[in-house]
DNA sequence: ACCTGAACACCGTTCAAGT
DNA sequence: ACCTGAACACCGTTCAAGT
């Protein structure tokens, strides 16, 4: 009928989970995750809260799309000279979009759901260090040592605890592992998880750098 | 009178705040932080939870409290060989600590007030690096460092951001720096806070570190 | 198919009232 | 001085009802 509300004439864009997401992202951003709330999310996007039951299934799919559309956000270095400076140049651009999304490590710590472009960075990350010649058990410890010190969070910690090696099985048996060849690798070369082992081994690998960096440092003054 | 109700005579322990706290981390440590609420916490203590607020004065002061709890059973290691030595044992009770703790992390990732005992623990450690000779501008850094591993979060992420250096002289403009020797001694040392160069630092000697340990290991095979 | 209003069971917190 | 009941302004989420 010709006596429409003007509103529909220039309809907003339909909602969509991306756009729920990124509205999310730029709330947080602004006031901080406490102010993402499903009535302050709908606010945002011209919608009542509820509307947003029909494009995601709860809030944490929300929280959890953040920190999935954050980690795409990543980018792979476009002609980085080595591993180190592949692993270094991709660090440093994770570490950017750190200080414009504050909330980002908090969200990662803890995921409710395993991202898979999350599992896309960390097999990226284990391709670089087994090109690099690390073994696969040590470019699996220095995966998560790399994974903890770029996005801050430390996964072993805030991970499943007891039985680690139960719930890596679990992880990689319900994902489709040629999409993620790194992983399929250091797999097949039978790396086991010692939560303790691996602490060690960044603990002393950082302590040991650090007297070498003293050492270094009085050498040149 | 004699006619007192049977529960008078065996009356609870008084409520203090230390009972609250060691209540709200026997609840997070059996279900998790989000069932420490206030409602369930007097419940766990046998009162109502419009009580609690006789000694706290507001939830946030209990997650501060249990942080600052935690902070305090790390112990310091009796007789450590050395500066390294020291810093691993007690990096090893941290984690160990962490463990009947999951939620510890968590809580120190985001402290809403800083607590004097997480002070001193970083006190602690940046003393141990200065007897073992680091620069003043090097144990900051690796008091940053160290502080990521054991603790499994990223202080500098999570932290103030843009002016670092305004922060932290708000922050050690409001202590009283008598208590804390070793942050005295590198504030007199002039160190200069810069975040990217911190991350760039610990990045490059864990990277550098994998690469030494990678030809160790070739070497030994 | 998509959106909504009213409602439910929870939060943290305030405040006047009880002992 | 210490504790309480009722209430307020918020949450996430459900569900029947609208278009």
């Amino acid at each position: 009928l010709a006596t429409r509300s003007p509103k529909r004439h220039t309809p907003r864009p339909a909602l969509t989970r991306e756009r729920v997401f990124r509205a999310a992202m730029a709330i947080a951003d602004k006031e901080g995750l406490d102010a993402v709330t499903m009535r302050r999310l709908g606010q945002e996007l011209g919608v009542e809260a509820m509307s947003l039951y029909h494009h995601v299934r709860s809030k944490d799919e929300i929280l959890d799309g953040m920190a999935d559309e954050f980690v795409a956000a990543i980018d792979e270095p476009a002609h980085p000279r080595d591993w180190k400076a592949a692993i270094r140049e991709r660090a440093m651009a994770a570490r950017a979009l750190v200080r414009r999304h504050k909330w980002a490590p908090h969200l990662l710590a803890s995921p409710r759901k395993l991202s898979p472009r999350m599992l896309h960075y960390e097999d990226w990350v284990l391709g670089r260090l087994l090109e690099g010649g690390l073994s696969c058990q040590m470019a699996h410890s220095a995966m998560h040592l790399i994974g903890s010190r770029t996005l801050g969070f430390t996964q072993e910690l805030s991970g499943v605890g007891d039985d680690a090696e139960a719930a890596a099985r679990k992880i990689f048996g319900s994902i489709d592992l040629a999409e993620y060849p790194a992983f399929k690798a250091i797999l097949r070369g039978g790396v086991h998880h010692d939560e303790d082992l691996e602490f060690a081994f960044g603990l002393d690998l950082v302590l040991d750098g650090l007297e070498r960096a003293r050492d270094a440092e009085a050498r040149t003054t």
